[in-house]
DNA sequence: CTGTTAGCGCGTTCAG
DNA sequence: CTGAACGCGCTAACAG
């Protein structure tokens, strides 16, 4: 009676009710002994239940479950695409973050375009994400008025619009170090590889390099910046560009480490030996850099951390228009040398 | 009456029961005309509904047609590191592939460890996946009969075990075009840095470089091969070893772009210039390998053709034990070059 | 602490 | 083709 036969093929799923007969206690305590968002209690039932509940090899449907809640326990993240490795690093960060709050981070890509972006956030809420983490967050967007109407919680990561809820690294403290590394080894021709304006990320480490260098005493007029898209191709592209600005730069600090390479494969291209030529700084300090040929020199942005405010802003309702920044730190390698 | 009163905040959901009443129909038609697996109908009433059903905002629940159909259109995708960029490549090619099925891929990350396999696996059976795309399997692995017992439908990508269903790379065909392109130009003293042994992708290109060596006419006593983990880091140590088991070699093949990098990077440590010294060939065509400032000879492989044919097969009941294999190609850059 | 009851929103019978 | 009715598995509200 109890050893149930179960046809080959026919995996007929232990529901929550098999688990109550099995046990002598009714579904709905079965319910909340297994609720793993109560405390555990520690009674004899509960422990019972529990081990039945293992012994039958009980799986909780998260369907009815979710149906039932109102909520799926998944969050969406959006990102514009996880071959970037900033992007994937940021997105493994927050899956562990959300996992620690028995939640489950599902992903979609853009491609650093609004409209996909729109059509990633739509595929999200279709599949019933509690809320949003947006790591394509333009300055300029709209976007995030749009959520706040429909009442979805998100929260911003990396870069920061100015007004929402966002966990974000301080851009201009890492920007300044990379310059005033930079200035400290003596350079003074300094150029500057920008990201695309729209992202708060690349203007906070440009406002850091303007004030790195203002602060060193350098006329406005000598900073040479030039922007750039957060891609290895368009590094290559801007650090040309610079060079033929500016043939006696010293120095270029990439406010991106792909564009960091970028900017590295171009120079080696023309024949500018890095560091005897010219020295290079990047940010992120995505694994690959310090394995280049020539170890990068970067900026390394606490990404756990970056993710662990993101989820927990998320879930804090009392915290709207907070913004949580992560220190970033120098991490001085072989691209860099003394003039 | 029909217009609500919807308080600020009470985002009040649109249901099936309000296109209903709005469109005069019961909720059961609007249920058959939005239902996206049927073939869409074209009658009036079918197009008014859609109409109606768009202007009220309507979205289906997911959680409650999860639960009704037993099914929750999400597949779940099991890969070591998001951060390998491999990996990354093949997981949106899947999502791509995956939506074009309607189904969304979720992803769960192991570090190619046999236990974190099963513990990802459990979390994304828990959130009710309806299939499993591996790309971690391991030759000696009994996982996989574990899912079939449990009638958990599952396909192998990038790596198979030989029985189950899988969509891989040609690997060995991969591996004799690297080797065979090393001794056109007149290299004969070839070295191999290998990937694990319990990554099939590995050991194919492996038996490709035998093949090629062998067909060469050079005695098997001099393929002189080293095993790696698929890490730069541990490219660099394999180049390494590699170097000082045999100075003379002329060209390196590694069955891994990030191995290959890794061994790039230490190549420049011990002084020999990469084409002029020594040739090194890569394996995956990741977009990094174009940029590097030697760009790196490599092999490229169809990772959009492999998720569509993966997750074809998942879907394919009748396709037990089905191995598809794609073409890979020779991409010829400068780390390579005639002795 | 426990059990009873009443749906969550939907898809699928099964009659018409 | 359409509509009425049922129930998927679970949890929240309530009553003991």
């Amino acid at each position: 009676m109890t050893t149930e036969d179960k046809t080959k093929g026919t995996a007929a799923r232990v529901t929550i009710l098999d688990v109550a007969k099995a046990a002598g206690v009714s579904k709905s305590s079965v319910s909340r002994f297994l609720d793993e968002r109560l405390p555990k209690s520690d009674s004899d039932t509960a422990r019972n239940v529990r081990r039945i509940a293992a012994e039958l090899g009980y799986v909780r449907d998260m369907s009815a479950a979710s149906l039932r809640r109102g909520k799926t326990g998944m969050i969406g993240v959006i990102v514009p695409r996880l071959t970037d490795t900033v992007m994937a690093m940021l997105y493994e960060a927050l899956q562990k973050a959300a996992a620690r709050k028995s939640l489950f981070a599902i992903v979609a890509t853009t491609d650093d375009t609004p409209d996909a972006m729109r059509n990633a956030a739509e595929t999200l809420l279709k599949r019933g994400v509690d809320g949003l983490v947006l790591s394509t967050a333009r300055l300029d967007d709209r976007f995030t008025t749009d959520l706040t109407e429909r009442d979805v919680p998100y929260v911003l990561a990396l870069r920061t619009d100015g007004h929402s809820k966002s966990s974000i690294g301080d851009d201009e403290l890492g920007g300044y170090l990379a310059t005033r590394h930079l200035l400290d080894l003596g350079h003074r021709r300094i150029g500057l590889i920008g990201g695309p304006s729209y992202a708060s990320s690349a203007a906070g480490r440009l406002a850091g390099y303007h004030k790195a260098m203002t602060e060193a005493g350098i006329p406005t007029a000598d900073h040479l910046t030039i922007e750039a898209a957060f891609s290895m191709e368009s590094g290559a592209v801007a650090a040309r560009q610079l060079i033929d600005m500016a043939p006696d730069l010293t120095a270029i600090f990439a406010v991106n480490d792909n564009t960091a390479i970028g900017a590295l494969s171009e120079l080696q291209t023309i024949g500018k030996r890095v560091p005897e030529d010219i020295s290079v700084v990047g940010y992120n300090d995505i694994p690959l850099t310090a394995l280049l040929p020539t170890p990068l020199t970067t900026v390394h942005v606490p990404f756990e951390q970056i993710a662990t405010e993101a989820i927990e802003l998320l879930l804090d309702d009392e915290s709207a228009g907070t913004a949580k920044c992560a220190m970033p730190t120098l991490i001085p390698r072989a691209s860099t040398r003394r003039i």
